[in-house]
DNA sequence: CTTATTTTTTAGGTATCTCTAATTAAATTT
DNA sequence: AAATTTAATTAGAGATACCTAAAAAATAAG
């Protein structure tokens, strides 16, 4: 079973929307996810559903089969291995990544993803501190929670991030909140939801609740 | 200006052909070069001259405008380098990079290959002994012939193959004519053509004028 | 130098993936 | 519950890139 660029880019949103939206994604929130028309996606999901990697029934909803998660994983694997070779060897900012990524994970050739994994020492998280599915699809995700979520006095590692533009990254290099940062809550403000943390026991740092909600923490 | 992935194809078989062949390139060298019908060449060729990589007049024949010329290279810089990626850093065969470079040399970044020209540490041959041009399209070529027109007793040192195919290519694994290889031509045999060399001041090597065909030398 | 052959191009059709506009189904309001 | 709004789908059409079959041009043969 093969799948197509655009066929695998579907499919990759609709396994990102289906983890993080909880309930049944819509054909809106596709169109939006991969930057196109409602009508094209619902072409697309009939499809998809002819070649049995999500169940669709139309007007009602769709559900990823096991066929369609095991393929999604192996997207987002050569995806995330990319980024880690692109930060890792190339010195691209974790900011630069994305982009190319999106091009180079739909290169079909499953020695070369072997052997990059082999290169690149079998990492397990990509340069956002998303973790990196293994060649059976299998993921190891640690438990981790918004900074926004933490309490005062709580401790904990920056092992994440949600948004990835780049615009965030680059404010969080800016203010050298970078992923495998210890930190510490020292106080949160009620009125507008902002905290202030501790970073490497040495740097004080205020940030909104905008960006404490898009920072990933492994608590301690 | 930007060229699809079916556009940058044809323009590098015509490069090659044109390169090679010496006169003008025909409709159906580029479509069995492509594995493709000569009715979709044509097609193509119309387009390539609308787009003005080509100069095209129909029933008459074509030339690489400059322009083309630049685009073309580009990509077999691309192409090669990842090439060398493969073999230097993935350990790959080279007879197993063919078909993965294929796919690679159509990554839009230009970003990307400048940092892995820069990681390969800007390499000027390819595994398979060919230039690669530099970021400007210019190609230090060195000049070469085959081993089957060298005379008895003249040296060199192989530096390129003509034929990329895997059978080719293992072929000379096995016998253990590598690039940069040192050779001496012992004798010709003028009854097949066939030759008698000595590898690296050690080993006698047999091999058929179909063989010392496409091995290409550098004569000392 | 006219006929036959080969080469090349055009015409018309298929598949993929996209779009806009129109329609249909589902969800909300009143 | 009927009317309205929102969401989703179908219809029809465009772009790319390929195909087969037919026509046209160039080349080779008698």
């Amino acid at each position: 079973m093969e799948l197509t660029t655009a066929e695998e880019n579907y499919l990759k949103a609709i396994y990102h929307l289906s983890e993080e939206g909880k309930k049944s994604v819509s054909t809106n929130d596709i169109a939006s996810a991969i930057q196109t028309k409602p009508a094209s996606v619902s072409d697309m999901l009939r499809k998809l559903g002819e070649k049995e990697v999500i169940q669709y029934r139309k007007y009602y909803g769709l559900q990823i089969t096991p066929l369609g998660m095991r393929l999604a994983l192996q997207t987002i694997r050569k995806h995330r291995l990319w980024e880690v070779f692109l930060v890792d060897k190339l010195h691209f900012a974790w900011d630069e990544v994305h982009e190319v990524a999106e091009q180079l994970e739909h290169i079909q050739s499953p020695l070369l993803i072997e052997r990059l994994d082999a290169y690149l020492n079998y990492p397990k998280f990509d340069p956002h501190g998303d973790p990196i599915p293994d060649a059976f699809g299998d993921v190891r995700s640690r438990p981790r929670i918004a900074l926004q979520e933490m309490g005062i006095d709580q401790s904990g590692q920056i092992v994440a991030v949600k948004d990835s533009s780049p615009a965030f990254l680059r404010y969080l290099d800016k203010v050298g909140a970078y992923i495998g940062a210890r930190i510490k809550v020292l106080d949160k403000v009620e009125f507008d939801g902002s905290i202030e943390i501790l970073v490497d026991q040495k740097k004080n740092l205020f940030m909104s609740k905008e960006v404490a909600n898009n920072i990933l923490v492994l608590t301690t």
